[in-house]
Order: structure tokens, then C-alpha cells, then sequence
DNA sequence: GGCCCCAACCTAGGACCCCTAGGTAATCGC
DNA sequence: GCGATTACCTAGGGGTCCTAGGTTGGGGCC
């Protein structure tokens, strides 16, 4: 019988594709194998299980979104820099429901440290608040309440929990301004550079 | 044989004992059955379904957590309101992390709307924002904002997503620091009174 | 105290899922 | 064309959710 053709990489896609469409936590080998016309053990061969393919999930969306990001913010820098970041960042979120839940699915520190994604969009966050003259471990804080704010709110707007009637890209908008004086006015401390990530 | 006395509450608050031990998504009928000494179809007899019992979970803990920040930021104003809310919220969260994880569940906006605690959470966020001079929309793009940082950030503190070796708390306070700034300088709009959520 | 009745708890069983062990057959390198 | 690799299979065990229907404990009422 003519065979799926399966390996690693397109069993990750489709369970990412399958993911956006059912949601992370939803995706299962078995809806996986399905959708290949294939019997569950089988992709046993590719992954090594169910844990493995989450992961790897998340690193293929890690990647894809920074990919996203970068090209967003290249060449802008200050207030321009950081709208783009946000910009691309929510838009994939919105976009890829299912990948951007696996970003935020605890992960193996120690593969983290190895995956490239994770380096990359270190460095293009923190490369960003350069241009607000900031520098440690002010940096590593600002960078936090960046991550933390725009992570909690396409969560929140993923899960439905803006329930008001206001506009929610207005309040995105406006979050990005509030943001943005916070970094402008941000109270520097004494202390030199630290480690970052 | 004596019966364990279950009854709906008790499997609840179980239940939420067991999110926080073992984590939201982890927490199986079979495993409170197991807890119980009962067999997973009894617990039928308290709770419609799985999905049932993960919304009064949610219900449960988000009555919890807002009691909690309603009498940290009883008697406060301005930036000691900010903070004492922001600190009973994290505490909760990191002390609670099953529970936090089930307030952020998809939830019927039906049973939301009818929920007590969503609409004292409502009632004192808002009102913890007055001091600050706002009134709609800008209110609600606030309210957003502030949900947003919390949640994000308690969110990325329990999946472990802070390496670097600055200090979390510290971290916290800064971005508290930053949000002060942020509604103090809220450029207003025109706009007038709306619904709020 | 004895009886009734409700509800707490049970057994049985189907559907789905994860994962392992070991077999067959298609395809690639030579 | 042939051997080795590997894509895919069958078989099966264990866990989970949930339904249908039976049994038994215990509180209320006379």
C-alpha cells in the first residue's frame, strides 16, 4: 500500500496546524495519526511521544514568531521598535492560537537554553530597550513586564476575557502607550551589568 | 460500608486541593475518586462532568481570590491600592497555581456574567482605578492593561518563565512601578461614560 | 422502633487515548 | 537486483470519561 510519506518535521507541522485549529491542549496523537490515514503507533517512529511532539511544537512556533518579530522591528528603534514588536507578536498570537499556547507550555529548561528561537528573541528584546537607554539589571525588569503584559493579553484575548464593549485593538494601543512612558521614565539603578535572559 | 459523605462542595474544594498539587490541567475524576475511596462513576452523582466540575473550580477560586485583594486594598488609595491588589493577586496565584490556572480557563460568559465574584473583581478593580482620574473608555483600556501585566506575569513566574538571576520579586515591584507611572500619565480621551467588564 | 424513600455508591461496559513489543513490506544505497 | 533501513502494521495493556441501571445506607415520619 502507498505510504503517508511521514517524517519528524511534517508530523510537528500538521500537529501544529491541528493545534490551531482544536487548540493545544486538544491535539492528540491518535486525531494526528487520523489525519495522516495512519494508525497512532506508527508515529511512534517520528516522536518520540506525546511530551516530545509538545515541545517540539513550541520550538517550531517560537521560531516562526520571532522569525515574524524580527523582520517587524528591523530598522525601527524607541516607540516605533516596540509597537512593531507588539504588533507582530499579537498578530501571530491571534493567528496561531494553537502554536502560541505551546510557547507558553512549561518547557526543559535545558532544551530552551539549546533552542535558537529562545536566543534570538532574547536578543531582539533586549536589543530593543537599548534604545531607551536602558541597561541592568533595569533591562532584565522592563523586559519582564514587556513579556508579562503582552502575554497577558492576547491569553486573555484568546480565551475571551474581554468581555466590555471598548475596542480591544484601541486598548491594545493604548497599553502599547502606557508601556511606553513607563520605559521612557523608567527609574535607573545603581547596579551594573548582569546576566540576561 | 460507610460512605465517604461526599457532596458537591466537598468535591469541589477536592478537587481544587488536587489542581494545586498536581496542576489544573492534571486533575482527573479518577484521580478525586481515587482520593475519596470511591469509584469515578459516584462522583457523577455530585458533578455533571469534568468540564462542570473545572468551571466550579474556577467559580471557587475566583471568590477566594478576590476576597483576598478586597481586604489588601480595603482602606488604600492611589499607588498603595495598586500595590496591595497586585500583591494579594500574585500571592494568590503563586500560593494557589491549580486554582490561579482554573480562573483562566475558557469560561461560559453566561455563568461569568451570573458569578458573584466576577462582578466584585469588576466592582473593585474599577474602582481601585478611580484614584487615578479615569473615567471611560479610558477606564476599561486600564482595567486591561492592568489584567494584562498581572496576569501575564504570574502566568510566566509558574511555567518557570524567568532564567535570569534577578530577583522575581524585585522585578514585580518595578513593573508596579511602571504601571503607576502609566495611569498617572493616561492621556485622557474624550470620549464619555460606556459599559464596563 | 420500624418503614419508606432518597441519594450515595456500586458494577458493567463502551469509546477514546497513550504507549510498547514485535512483525511485514516499501524504498534507498549499492 | 539485493540487502538493509525504516515506514507502517497488528495486538494488547492501562488509563480516562461517561452512561445505564442496580443495591444499600441512613434520615424522616408514623
Amino acid at each position: 500500500m502507498a505510504r503517508a510519506g511521514l517524517t519528524a518535521d511534517r508530523v510537528v507541522e500538521a500537529a501544529a496546524d491541528l493545534a490551531d485549529e482544536v487548540g493545544f491542549e486538544n491535539v492528540t496523537l491518535s486525531a494526528l495519526a487520523r489525519r495522516f490515514g495512519v494508525k497512532d503507533a506508527s508515529l511512534y517512529s517520528h516522536v518520540k511521544n506525546l511530551q516530545d511532539l509538545r515541545t517540539r511544537v513550541a520550538l517550531l512556533a517560537a521560531g516562526e514568531m520571532i522569525d515574524g518579530i524580527a523582520t517587524a522591528v528591523a530598522g525601527r528603534a524607541g516607540k516605533d521598535a516596540l509597537v512593531a514588536f507588539a504588533g507582530a507578536y499579537r498578530t501571530y498570537a491571534l493567528a496561531h492560537p494553537g502554536r502560541y499556547a505551546a510557547t507558553h507550555t512549561p518547557v526543559d529548561p535545558a532544551v530552551g537554553a539549546a533552542s535558537d528561537a529562545f536566543r534570538r528573541t532574547a536578543e531582539i528584546t533586549y536589543g530593543m530597550l537599548h534604545a531607551y537607554g536602558l541597561s541592568e539589571p533595569d533591562l532584565t525588569d522592563a523586559v519582564r513586564l514587556l513579556r508579562s503584559t503582552f502575554h497577558g493579553f492576547c491569553a486573555l484575548e484568546a480565551i475571551g476575557g474581554f468581555h466590555a464593549a471598548r475596542d480591544v485593538q484601541t486598548s491594545w494601543e493604548r497599553a502599547l502607550d502606557g508601556l511606553h512612558t513607563a520605559l521612557e521614565q523608567w527609574p535607573r539603578s545603581e547596579r551594573k551589568e548582569e546576566d540576561h535572559a
